[in-house]
RNA sequence: GCCCCCGUAGCUCAGCGGAUAGAGCAGGAGACUUCUAAUCUCAAGGCCGCAGGUUCGAAUCCUGCCGGGGGCGCCA
């Protein structure tokens, strides 16, 4: 957690700079915003002037000039001059830049807590007991599991919860294939692919055998009824499942464990009650023998409006009904005030009739934020739907074994001398960090494509790229000894310093934009970015070889910097930072 | 039929109201007795799907169209 006092970023002090100039230059207009952003050219441009010109009456140069006039060279800014049409170039003294630097290096970075006394509930990953995890359960575990990282770096409270697959029909089919079937090996094994060999033998049984299918249907009213028996096999179908979810979390290092468990059975109790309640609000409605919530927003292809089914017509509840039973729960009892579900886009309708029909049942209002996070597809290298030969879905754990195994001969081959353990390691961190990045350096909604080549060639815009910046920031440090970093604000700056100055001051804006967008990949193409940055940085200014203490001691607190900056973002994407490589 | 997402360099993708549209890969030219060359530097590569509109300014916002993907009653 952050409990030093938040440093406020150049640019937002320059926003205010640029605000009262305006002000001043233009009395009595109602305020606005300045504008500011990063310019090439300059450190900072303010753009205000074009939109002001024709309300204020004025040519839009001469604004400008007149803007350029009112600011004060007391603020963080050196010079303003008027370019282009009426944009106004800022540059900020070096003195102002090292100070900035040594400002957030003492408060350690100094990230503002914006969501401080908010909480919020994440529910993502959502794995299915007796299957194994597949690419389509990488997004929603790493996106969400960013997100939580993030929500909580900036101060707020967040409850996790993994809403898995541990309920249902397909329960019945699997108790009683075993029951049938005494010999198959399973229990005990924590190896999910058994597990998931024993879905596919009692899902074929279920498909070929019809008499075989409804002692399967029986078995679901026995496991419904809390027959013991029935019970203690599905307890343990559970537990070895989630042995292997956990094998798989810690292997990403995703934050879940078994607190944040929120599966389907966990509502099996309320289920009734909550029918009840949206039966007697007059809400949900009988049609064709199922009970429904209707909203005439929601139509199919006939344009009659189409059913949140909370009751099936066979008696039995759906998804839909353990989906308005979590939204209750996390309203009522969480006291959540935010809402995030990372599920992929396809679900967007059913989530959009879920909210509607909670905010008719008053369960949630203005104050509540309920949010679907939808993602894309994950394609494979063809573009097409990611998918075995054969049809399947591939498992992750192959997947995460093929990235590491690529990523060992890689790093093999750049460094021979590596003992085996080192060698472990390594290709750990960089094949999953490689994943994990491919991933979450995509922008969320669109499909992309799970191309392991390119990833482990470890190359260009990979995982490995921002590993490599943080060993290398490591070795300087380690290098570089002990003792305290002292900063001289007047010595100058140089066009790559400059660089790492500015982008290391946008950090707090990033993650806080990340957040109110529920965009992970933001934080991914700022960190690569500054990993840019600082490499450049690396090959112009040398640091322990500096030409003068002075710039020694200043690069040598950007090093530093930039370490705490690439640290905390990779942690918040759950990518290990490794000190050698 | 309606709704959602996508269409940007040869390929994979960023950018989503500001100046000359960026990166990675591939291809071209350079740089390792110097803090890790898993790197850096330079050059080349684009009717930002099409057509209108809004705006001082549009890849970005709005409308329509074209192309691709997805969704639309008892699976999650």
């Amino acid at each position: 957690m952050n409990t030093s006092p938040a440093v406020i970023a150049l640019g937002t002090r320059i926003e205010a700079t640029v605000a009262a100039a305006i002000r001043r230059a233009l009395p009595g207009t109602e305020p606005i915003d300045p504008l500011v952003r990063r310019g090439e050219r300059t450190d900072f441009q303010a753009n205000a002037a074009l939109a002001l010109a024709r309300s204020a009456g004025r040519p839009p140069r001469e604004l400008a000039a007149a803007i350029t006039a009112e600011i004060t060279p007391d603020g963080p800014i050196e010079t303003a001059e008027v370019s282009g049409p009426a944009f106004v170039n800022l540059t900020l003294a070096d003195a102002e830049l090292w100070r900035q630097t040594a400002l957030r290096l003492d408060a350690g970075l100094g990230l503002p807590a914006p969501y401080a006394g908010t909480v919020t509930v994440v529910d993502y990953s959502a794995p299915n007991v007796a299957k194994r995890m597949h690419v389509g359960h990488l997004r929603s575990t790493v996106i969400g599991d960013t997100l939580v990282k993030l929500l909580e770096s900036l101060g707020g409270t967040v409850i996790r919860q993994n809403h898995i697959g541990d309920w249902g029909t397909q329960f019945g089919m699997l108790i009683q294939y075993l029951d049938e079937h005494p010999g198959t090996a399973w229990h005990g094994t924590a190896d999910i692919a058994v597990l998931d060999g024993l879905y596919r033998s009692a899902a074929a049984h279920f498909a070929a055998d019809a008499a075989f299918a409804d002692r399967a249907r029986s078995r679901v009213v026995a496991l419904q009824a809390g027959d013991e028996a029935t019970l203690a096999v599905w307890r343990d179908l559970v537990a070895v499942s989630l042995a292997a979810f956990n094998k798989i979390y810690r292997r990403l290092d995703v934050s879940l464990s078994d607190v944040d468990l929120d599966g389907e059975s966990v509502y099996n109790p309320h289920l009734d009650d909550v029918v009840a309640e949206l039966t007697d609000a007059g809400i949900a409605v009988e049609s064709q023998g199922a009970l429904c919530v209707f909203d005439e927003r929601f139509t199919g292809p006939e344009g009659n409006p189409i059913p949140l089914i909370l009751r099936k017509s066979d008696g039995g509840y759906g998804y839909a009904t353990t989906d308005m039973a979590t939204l209750r729960h996390r309203v009522r009892e969480l006291k959540a005030t935010r809402m995030l579900y990372l599920t992929d886009a396809r679900q967007a309708l059913h989530f959009a009739q879920v909210f509607a029909a909670g905010r008719r049942a008053g369960w949630i209002d203005a104050s509540h934020e309920v949010v679907h996070v939808p993602f894309g597809t994950v394609l494979g290298a063809d573009g097409r739907p990611f998918k075995t030969r054969s049809g399947d879905t591939v498992a992750l754990t192959g997947l995460l074994d093929a990235a590491v195994a690529g990523a060992r001969a890689v790093v093999a081959a750049k460094n021979p001398d590596l003992d085996g353990a080192a060698l472990d390691r390594i290709a750990a961190s960089t094949g999953i960090g490689a994943v994990k990045y491919a991933d979450l350096s995509t922008a969320r909604t669109t499909d992309y494509r799970f191309d392991i080549e390119r990833m482990v060639s470890l190359n260009g815009d990979t995982g490995v790229y921002l590993q490599y910046a943080h060993a290398r920031l490591a070795s300087i440090l380690r290098k570089a000894g002990e003792g305290e970093t002292i900063v001289d604000e007047k010595a100058p700056v140089n066009t790559s310093e400059r660089a790492l100055v500015l982008r290391l001051d946008e950090y707090a804006a990033v993650l806080a934009e990340a957040a109110a967008l529920n965009e992970p990949h933001r934080i991914a193409t700022y960190l690569f970015g500054l990993a840019k940055v600082f490499s450049s940085f690396f090959d112009r200014s040398p640091v322990l070889k500096a030409e003068t203490a002075a710039l020694r001691g200043n690069r040598l607190a950007l090093v530093r910097l930039t370490r705490l900056t690439l640290h905390h973002g990779l942690s918040l994407l759950g990518i290990d930072a490794p000190e050698r490589m």
